[in-house]
DNA sequence: CCAAAAGTGTTTCCGTTACACCCATGC
DNA sequence: GCATGGGTGTAACGGAAACACTTTTGG
């Protein structure tokens, strides 16, 4: 719902899939913490997550797809759904009656446009080094870490909290540290990664002699140069063990 | 979509959200087997999920609740979100047309009505007993075995498959034997579903000794007396363990 | 007398957990 | 000289897997 959008309301309606949207929930792994990508119109003030309609003849994943690759550069990215928020709730309504004011739109114009939308909600997982947050001048975006997010518009919080509880669920067949981290990457990385996404600390120990027993990663027995001292050594992920994941879930 | 639905077409439209349906894969336990929940109109000639319309005030989640109940008088069931099925696809627009021209429904009729409709997917288990399945004319139900099931309408032998995915990787949180069994069961029932659902064979003293372990179930120390030979003990579920795991899900 | 179905124990194996010190650098 | 942060090994425990025979009723 972005001024364009707006500026064009009638028109914009007639090519819009009614009664659903998606959101979505996306995470990064940067300085050692997870981070969840935040969005914020200059006339709102509250910052809220990346969603956005779905086209008329547009498949709902790939409305994801899109919303993710205009709000981050990224194609070909790694998205699940998680839940359909689907109640019908006033507040939500009456949130977009008040950014539609700040438009300069009157609420009454389109009806239709007034019912209640569903919110498909996806999560993703993408590389810190391959995003290029996509600024627009009414429009901004900002990484949160994950144990500090404000208070959102409408029932973004929620939906963040959902998010973060399915991955939990699923999180032994989701390839998620393969998603978050560069081609060369450390044990320690990794590890934070877990940490984060289950919200425990994890035994460095037993994590290492858990992932090296597993073979989902391999040593490059080669250590990461630019660090200080203890030089760490770089892995690489297993590529045939994570297309199994891959294969599983789907 | 039964035959009061479009004898009402132009009216029966001003009260359903648009772009979204309902389709409820529900599962029971019979005869030792799973079975699934089907149904097919008098006018169409390939069985189907039971689905529906949302109303226009009515959350997403109690139009399923609401289908639910209308098919097998149950109410208060355990009923799970698992996909939403949005794919921008003309074989399902096709066969809806179908359906309309089989009741005498022009197809050029409600242009609004034959835009796509994505469909979310939810599970249900129910106790076999415990449901009444409910017949009208044109409309009729059936319970299909697991591993015989035909060949359905629209996309919904995908829809099937993908929930018994989705059931498999959250298999260890959800409390399954427990929506399907009635109070007082058996070690063996308990082990058929297991092996129903996940499609494998499971050895039976492992099986016993890992329930007994768990503090999932509760000897009844009592035998089923209706039983021929070995009269097998019955057990019932351990309230406690059962609300941790309804709990962490949400 | 035999087919059917529930019940029963032991051993092996492997993954999980708990736990404390070393080392070289940069400040 | 000390704070920082990555790396290292072992022992105890517990859950998972493999595996075969007994029992009695009903036909």
């Amino acid at each position: 719902m972005s001024k364009i959008f707006f500026e064009n309301l009638e028109q914009s309606i007639q090519n819009i899939h009614l009664g659903l949207v998606v959101d979505c929930v996306i995470f990064t792994f940067h300085e050692q913490k997870m981070k969840v990508l935040l969005n914020k119109y200059v006339l709102n003030d509250k910052w809220m997550l990346p969603g956005g309609f779905i086209f008329k003849d547009e498949d709902v994943d790939a409305a994801a797809k899109r919303v993710l690759k205009e709000r981050t550069g990224i194609d070909n990215v790694f998205l699940r759904q998680f839940h359909l928020f689907g109640k019908n709730d006033r507040v939500n309504i009456d949130e977009k009656i008040k950014l539609m004011e700040n438009y300069g739109i009157a609420s009454d114009k389109l009806p239709t446009f007034l019912n209640r939308f569903a919110s498909m909600g996806y999560f993703s997982f993408v590389k810190f080094d391959e995003v290029n947050l996509i600024e627009k001048e009414d429009d901004i975006y900002q990484w949160f870490d994950l144990d500090a997010i404000p208070q959102l518009s409408y029932n973004h919080n929620e939906i963040i909290n959902k998010a973060i509880k399915m991955i939990r669920i699923q999180f032994d067949y989701l390839p998620i540290g393969y998603q978050l981290l560069p081609k060369k990457f450390t044990i320690v990385e990794l590890r934070k990664i877990n940490e984060g996404i289950l919200g425990i600390e994890v035994d460095k120990r037993n994590f290492r002699k858990k992932m090296l027993a597993s073979n989902l990663i391999i040593s490059l027995n080669e250590v990461r140069q630019t660090d200080p001292y203890p030089k760490p050594n770089l892995y690489k992920f297993n590529q045939e063990t994570i297309n199994e994941l891959l294969d599983q879930e789907t």
